[in-house]
DNA sequence: ACGATCAATGTAATCGCTTACATTCAAGCT
DNA sequence: AGCTTGAATGTAAGCGATTACATTGATCGT
């Protein structure tokens, strides 16, 4: 703060009035000669030119006559210059990345959508930087927060579970975010994705023609987890349009790995009557069902339909393979990048970007026998 | 430069001897008030003390008056200050952070690798940055350089290929790097692995004992991938050892994702006389072969036998259960990033820590008919 | 031939933060 | 009482980049 600007409430109360108390000679380098880290004054200097040039070189290099920019590109190689990015962002108030906020990265879904993304932004000149959040709203916040002090220029989010504080923030710093996965968000934010209840309604109303009638759901945990809440209630929601209950014995929520799935498809099927058809909160759980009923020689989808949820790459390979409801991942994701790095140019985007879901019918269920 | 440090070529030529040409009133702030952004000097402001003590209350809160502390507290939270990493990292020379640099996040190899390094540096303050380079060299030296560029205090990278040209500038900075998943590195880098060669031969001889000697490779594909190459070289090792031969229509090369895999297991199965086992390069190719086997109507492992690498969760959950190295994954990048904090906090670390690898027998092979 | 114009560089302020050093003030010691 | 000591703050110099503005020649029109 050496130039006192007209600050706006200006209460700078103890300022000794002593202005510029130049004293040259007493400046020492904080720390001695730096080891090898080379700046743009290093590559100045070897390349007989000002720092400001070699900026130019770098960022506008069609206004630096050939013959200097040769010099400061040999000078860049021989002492192994690397741009400081934070320096540069610190200067030019953008960073260059953007941030994605994920539950996990251990699901293919979200793996294969971040890939996705990744591979958009790096196409645009962006870098990604994915924080995940476990599925808690608390490590949400901090990790979203961390993104901004990193100086994100935009965030994505997953779903759009989001602390009120965090929320206020976001739009206090007025910093561009999308959420993906969901057909609204609360904050007012751009979406790109789907209605994940009426989509779970869907495949529902899918087995109920096929004559089911002992349903029950396979679901994931729905604490804090919006998409998970919705496509139960979707279930939910489909069989109550036929009239038929949804039994607390009918209903497990499981965490997303093999083993619970199993152990939950064994909890489903210990009471009587046993479901007919199972529907899933996703791939992960119904591959594990899968992979429970064959333990049991219970025959999919003879004795038992299963439906799942995303249709990871693995659905269609299994045996049977997989009915399950196709979310376009990449698709959604890249286009969640597009309309982020539009907001961040300035670009009006629109509100609401639905993606189509549709129901894919494989070998896993069957006609109720 | 505004002091000409004793500059070691100081062959600066042209320098107009102006000196100080201070003329304070001629300055004005780059941007208009910037909008709603709070700096250190903010929050100095509302809450009446120097920048310096904010900057203290949020460092070494100790050091200041609890009084002034709160005042502070307080001032953030009115002003939502977030202090900017870029800056810090700028000013203190550290930013945090470390980098981790993967082939592809879309294996759950890698994804359960990445949590655990991750989980592991939240503990211990640190962020991770992830790079991926999608199996590709040059795109290794890319992501890195941008992680070196971001200031990451350290790297972390997959396997150990790396070109010259990235691992002299690695060295150049004296940044500290380890390797995991190999059991050496040529840059002389500290490693957290194992023989993947060595690994991949014990398996074979597995399968030679059980009686095989119609045996295949499906194994991924070798080009910039040293791991990869290793498993099959211990393959090829293991073969000899008896002096049986690894025709070339015994071994195959497919990418990591199911469809390949399936692919090469019809390839393989194409020729006569059929193999009877086949060595897999990791737990998606052989979750892939395991599919096609059961499709064709190829009982595992009574007609055939099928050994996995890596031990991803969902092997022990197939039908039939897959027979599999197991690879301590978690573990070894944890160990990984613990080598690479200490190597950060200046401590000496083993140049090698090698980590078990086992053989999982399950159900996927038998004793040849 | 000479000032206007323009393209290519250089100078130095600035971004937000940390921290060495200076300052202040109160307590402790002789 | 005078001096040392030390704890709590403040002042301002960097960190490494960008960029507004100044400067310098060369080119060009009249």
């Amino acid at each position: 703060m050496k130039s006192p600007r007209p600050a706006s409430s200006a209460r700078q109360s103890a300022r000794p009035a002593v202005g510029p108390t130049v004293r040259p000679g007493s400046r020492a380098p904080r720390a001695a000669r730096k080891s090898t880290v080379a700046t743009v004054a290093d590559v100045a200097r070897v390349a007989q030119v000002s720092s400001a040039t070699v900026s130019r070189a770098l960022n506008q290099p069609e206004v630096v006559r050939a013959e200097l920019r040769q010099r400061i590109e040999a000078a860049i190689v021989e002492l192994g210059y690397v741009p400081d990015a934070g320096a540069r962002a610190l200067s030019t108030k953008r960073s260059g990345t953007i941030g994605a906020v994920i539950p996990t990265i251990d699901n293919a879904i979200f793996a294969k959508g971040i890939e996705a993304l990744q591979k958009y932004l790096d196409g645009q000149g962006y870098q990604l930087l994915v924080a995940v959040t476990e599925y808690d709203l608390d490590v949400e916040s901090r990790q979203a927060l961390d993104l901004v002090a990193r100086g994100v220029d935009g965030l994505i989010f997953m779903g759009n579970s989001q602390l009120p504080a965090l929320a206020a923030l976001l739009k206090r710093r007025a910093l561009p975010c999308v959420h993906v996965g969901v057909p609204n968000a609360p904050s007012g934010a751009p979406v790109v994705g789907f209605d994940n209840q009426a989509a779970a309604a869907r495949a529902t109303r899918f087995v109920l023609d096929l004559g089911h009638r002992e349903i029950a759901m396979l679901a994931g945990i729905t604490k804090d987890n919006d998409r998970a809440r919705a496509r139960l209630g979707g279930v939910r929601q489909a069989l109550k349009e036929v009239r038929l209950p949804l039994p607390a014995h009918r209903v497990v929520e499981k965490p997303y790995n093999l083993a619970a799935a199993r152990e939950g498809l064994r909890e489903l099927l210990a009471h009587n009557p046993p479901p007919t058809a199972v529907l899933c909160g996703n791939d992960v759980l119904a591959f594990g069902a899968l992979m429970e009923a064959a333990r049991q020689k219970v025959k999919v989808p003879r004795d038992l339909s299963i439906v799942g949820f995303d249709d990871l790459e693995l659905a269609r390979h299994l045996e049977p393979a997989l009915t399950t409801m196709h979310v376009p991942t990449e698709e959604m994701w890249r286009v969640g990048g597009e309309r982020l790095l539009a907001m961040i140019h300035g670009e009006k985007v629109p509100a609401v970007t639905e993606v189509e879901v549709r129901l894919v019918v494989r070998e896993s269920t069957a006609r109720v026998s």
